[in-house]
DNA sequence: CAGTGGTCTAGACCACGAC
DNA sequence: TCGTGGTCTAGACCACTGT
C-alpha cells in the first residue's frame, strides 16, 4: 500500500506491481523465504483483478526472484547452496584413494553424493559426438547416462561417450565402474590423460531438464561439453553435462602468457 | 490441426498446445524464424479462448524457443551467432599490435566491435571486490564501466575494479586506456601478469541487463568474475562481466595432472 | 484499413495445504 | 472449511505493422 499505481502511466499495471515487489525483494524488506502477498490482497491493494495480479507475480517467476506453491502461497526464492567447482577437479591426485571426482567433492564439501545410472549402453555416435573424439560419423560409442544428487536433490545430469573399441569388454561397460571412476580406467587401460577441454553454455532448460534437476521456473541451466584428451593427443571421452545453473559456479584458470 | 487436444486430460490445454507447438519446432516443421499460428487461428483450431491461446505461447516465450513481435506476430527464434571465448583470449601475444582482446577478437572473428565506455571513476570498493582485490573494505578503487558492441548489437556489459594506487595518474582513469588496454597498461606499470582466474555462474538477467543488452525473453545470462594476478600473487583487478548467454561459449583447459 | 500481439476486466471452477 | 494458487471463459480496448 506505501505505493501508488499510475494506471495512466505508458508503464502496464501489472509491471508496476512487479517493479514495487521487486525493490521489496531487493530492498530485504521480503527476506529469503518470506511470503508475498496473495494474489487476493494484491487484488484489494492495487484495484486491479486477479489477472493482472497474477501476471504480476509471473514477471518476478520467470526472473527467478519467487517461487508459487499451490495451496500455500508465493515466496522469495531461498538462494540454493552453490558447489563451486574448482578447475583441478578432475586432476589425478583427487582420484587416488579410489574416488572420482564427485566423491571425493562430496568428501571434501561434506555432502552427501548419489550417482543414479539412468543408461549404459552401445549407441551410434551423433555426427558432432564423432566429431570431438576424432571418430567416423556414426561410429559404436559407449553411452553412459547419469543423474548426479547433493543431498538428495539433484543438481546435473551427464551423458559420457566413449569409443566403443577403448570401451569394449571392460567394467566401463558395466554399472559400476570401480574405484576412480572412468578417468581411472581409461589411464589403467594405456590412456594417460593429459588435459581436459570444457565448452560453457548457458541456456533455459528443457522440460524434461526441468523434471529431472526438479528446477524452479526461472532457473536457467548451464550445458557443458567436457573432452577429456590424453597425451597421444587423441579424445578419450566426451561429456556433455547439463547443471541447474542456480546450484554451481565454475572456476577456471586462464594463462596470462 | 493435426492434433487433438485433450480437454480431460490430466495435462492443462494451455501446455498441450505448447509441447505441440515445440514438437513443431523440435522438429523442423516450424523452421528458425518461420511465423507461429496467430493467436486467433490457435483459438480457432483448438477451441479455447485467446487467453489460454497466449499462456501456450508464453511457455515457449520463456522458454527461449519463440519471439514474439507486436503487431506482426511469433517466429520461432533464430540462434544468434556465437563467439567462442578461447581460454588463452588474455594470453600477452593477443595484445601484441595494441590490440585489446576484444579487437584482436573482433580482427580474427570477422566482426564489427565498438566499446561504449559508461563510466569511469573512482569509488569505494564493497566489501566482494575488496576481499578480491586485497584491499581493506571500503577502500578506494578505479571503476570502468563499459559495453561491448559485435556488429552494432549489444554482447555484454563489464565492470572493472582497479585498487586506487595502481591507477592514480595513469590513462586508465581516462575514458581510453590505449593500445593494449589496462591489462598492457598495468604491465607496464610494473605488475606483469601472471594468470587469470574466472567465475562462472548464470542467471535469468535484472530488467536492467535485459535493456542493456536487448535480451529477447527466455535468455539467460552469464555473469563471469575474472581476477588478474600479477607475480607477486598479487590481485590487481577484478572485472565483472554479464554476458548475453545465447550468444557465447566460453572455452577452457583443464589440468589432468 | 485489417490483422497482429499487449493489456485488462469480471467472473467461474478446480486442486492443494493448513487448520 | 477456508484461503491459497492453477486453469479457463468471454469479452473489451489499445498499440503496432503492413497494405
Amino acid at each position: 500500500m506505501p505505493v501508488g499505481i499510475d494506471p495512466t502511466s505508458d508503464r502496464p499495471v501489472f509491471r508496476q506491481i512487479a517493479d514495487w515487489l521487486r525493490s521489496e525483494i531487493s530492498s530485504g524488506r521480503l527476506a529469503p523465504g518470506a511470503q508475498l502477498p496473495s494474489e487476493s490482497e494484491l487484488v484489494g491493494t492495487f484495484g486491479t483483478t486477479r489477472t493482472t495480479a497474477r501476471q504480476a507475480l509471473g514477471v518476478l517467476k520467470s526472473e527467478g526472484l519467487i517461487v508459487s506453491e499451490h495451496g500455500r502461497g508465493a515466496f522469495v526464492r531461498r538462494p540454493p547452496t552453490v558447489r563451486r567447482l574448482a578447475h583441478d577437479r578432475f586432476a589425478r591426485r583427487h582420484r587416488k584413494q579410489g574416488k572420482a571426482a564427485f566423491a571425493a567433492e562430496a568428501e571434501t564439501g561434506g555432502f552427501h553424493a548419489e550417482v543414479e545410472v539412468l543408461r549404459v549402453g552401445r549407441d551410434k555416435a551423433t555426427p558432432a559426438i564423432a566429431r570431438r573424439l576424432g571418430l567416423r560419423s556414426s561410429a559404436a560409442v559407449l553411452v553412459r547416462h547419469r543423474r548426479y544428487f547433493a543431498d538428495g536433490q539433484p543438481v546435473e545430469v551427464a551423458t559420457s561417450y566413449i569409443p566403443w573399441a577403448f570401451a569394449v569388454g571392460t567394467v566401463m561397460t558395466q554399472q559400476d565402474t570401480g574405484p576412480g571412476g572412468i578417468y581411472a580406467r581409461l589411464e589403467e587401460s594405456g590412456h594417460r590423460l593429459a588435459r581436459f577441454s570444457e565448452e560453457v553454455a548457458a541456456r533455459m532448460p528443457t522440460p524434461e531438464e526441468t523434471k529431472m534437476l526438479r528446477l524452479d521456473a526461472g532457473v536457467p541451466v548451464i550445458a557443458l561439453v567436457r573432452t577429456a584428451v590424453d597425451y597421444a593427443d587423441e579424445a578419450v571421452e566426451v561429456c556433455e553435462t547439463v547443471m541447474a545453473a542456480d546450484r554451481f559456479v565454475l572456476e577456471y584458470e586462464l594463462p596470462a602468457r
